[in-house]
RNA sequence: GCAGCAGUAGCUCAGUUGGUUAGAGCACUAGUUUGUGGAACUAGGGGUCGGUGGUUCGAAUCCACCCUGCUGUACCA
């Protein structure tokens, strides 16, 4: 006798995937109807493009190709490198090249979409989650970077945030060139450690970014990280400049001022936000939160931004000659949807049907007539779905958080009468066929 | 990727220096005179103790490697 061993499928998800459950979806469908609202009434249009572009489409040509082949979901097709899009930004570029001619300048698009990424997910992170993103191609005005963050100020609040629960930070890039230039900075590689150590100082602090501007790093685990090896009058210099306060440099002088104009004063200037490296081109916006937020046991986590976005003026030129300056935010929608659930006066309203309960298979056309009377009033509604005992029924309709029965057996068939259950208080009602709607309208 | 810690039922965990048939609570299923949920009671199902190999008369327990998860760190367009 053989033992046999029975494989069974996986019912596991590959790591960073996630179910994402009915309560989750309603904020998310709240903040995206927030969203579009706020979409409408600044003037931009919806654009969808596909999960998959050609894998050159969307990274040959970023300038920030560290590590190319790492961080997107790619497979061969025929011969063609395909990859899943990581963003909506990369895509945009690619569809402004591929339409010019036909789109009004300047372009003024949103996409809510789902992107993927390849990387190590953490708490609130996953490999697969929703992006919202809107931009303006075609202009280098710095007014539309401050319409950008005006109406995301506007969508954050909509969707239930307090103007003390979230700051956008703004800088330039502008900042970090002539700082570079300053100390002399040319080597790129040096570049970008330097950038991306300024970048942790919230996580960090000065001192921990002292160190990876210098030798390096050694973390709580004991891992090291390798430093930019800058001179130490160097490092003195950065230092100097993050501790600026106002901005120096012509964009965000320009941006400050617009701010003012729109009556908009939920920003901080922060020369220490880098996002993206090499992306950006000039000014630079994070959208921060300002409460913790906690995992599932509790503890609070390091959440950083919901989202961000900066002027990336050489994007769309890089498909070929256009003249196609641009500016965009985008904003994690899974996030943002996980932060604001943790906000105990957040709650959006549910609504379950009502369940008229299955006494007698001959009884079916009279259930169906109620079922067709309550839902014509647009009132949730059903009958429970099987056979099984009033017991059953009861533990189902309690279960999905029905709030209220309809018990229509051989009595009520007989009385002409309709007994209503409310499920929260337990109370019960016989009521006329006519009445039922009122009185479901004074339950739910 | 690197580092630290962890992995026993669907979930949260117990399991004594290696020793019979691996436990509890919650959840689940069925009942408690069949027309009543959220309480109680009774009974039941469910685990090759993350995997593979090794040490041993004997492994959930010891060793090696692998896998997965958590936390930090790196990367994050």
């Amino acid at each position: 006798m053989t033992k046999e061993k029975k494989s069974k499928p996986s019912k596991e998800l590959p790591l960073g995937f996630v179910d994402r459950q009915e309560k989750e979806l309603l904020v998310r469908d709240f903040i995206i109807s927030n969203i579009k609202e706020v979409m409408i009434k600044y003037g931009f249009q919806n654009l969808e493009t596909p999960s998959f572009e050609y894998s050159d489409s969307i990274g040959k040509f970023l300038p920030d190709k560290d590590r190319p082949d790492e961080g997107v979901f790619s497979f061969k097709d025929e011969n063609k490198w395909l990859s899943l899009r990581y963003d909506l930004t990369a895509p945009l570029a690619r569809y402004v090249a591929k339409n010019y001619l036909e789109i009004p300048k300047p372009f003024k698009r949103y996409q809510l979409g789902t992107v993927w990424r390849n990387e190590k997910p953490g708490p609130g992170r996953f490999r697969e989650f929703l992006q919202f993103d809107a931009d303006f191609v075609g202009t280098t005005s710095l007014q539309a970077d401050a319409e950008l963050c005006v109406m995301i100020s506007e969508i954050l609040e909509r969707s239930g945030l307090a103007k003390s629960d979230y700051i956008i930070k703004i800088s330039s890039r502008k900042i970090t060139e002539e700082l570079f230039k300053k100390i002399n900075l040319i080597d790129n590689k040096q570049k970008l450690t330097a950038l991306r150590a300024l970048d942790k100082i919230d996580r960090l602090g000065w001192s921990g970014v002292k160190e990876l501007l210098g030798a390096g790093r050694k973390d709580k685990s004991g891992d090291f990280t390798k430093g930019a090896n800058l001179k130490s009058k160097d490092i003195v210099k950065i230092e100097e400049t993050l501790k600026i306060k106002s901005p120096k440099t012509e964009d965000l002088v320009e941006l400050v001022k617009i701010f003012k104009d729109y009556n908009f004063n939920n920003f901080e200037f922060d020369p220490s936000i880098i996002r993206g490296l090499e992306y950006y081109t000039g000014a630079i916006f994070e959208v921060n939160l300002k409460f913790d937020v906690t995992n599932n046991k509790g503890q609070v986590i390091q959440f950083g931004s919901i989202g961000g976005g900066g002027r990336y003026d050489n994007l769309v030129n890089n498909f070929g000659n256009f003249n196609a300056p641009a500016t965009g935010i985008s904003i994690g929608i899974d996030r943002l949807v996980y932060a604001l659930m943790q906000k105990k006066e957040f709650k959006v309203k549910q609504t379950k049907p009502i369940v008229i309960c299955v006494f007698d298979k001959n009884s079916m056309r009279e259930y169906i007539n109620l079922q067709t009377i309550i839902r014509k009033e647009g009132i949730s509604v059903e009958i429970y779905p099987g056979v099984s005992k009033l017991k059953k029924q009861m533990e189902y309709a309690n279960k999905i958080n029905s709030p209220a029965v309809i018990l229509y057996g051989e009595n009520e068939i007989k009385s002409g009468k309709i007994t209503l259950r409310n499920l929260s208080s337990g109370k019960e009602q016989s009521i006329e066929i006519k009445e039922i709607v009122n009185e479901i309208k004074k339950i739910i």
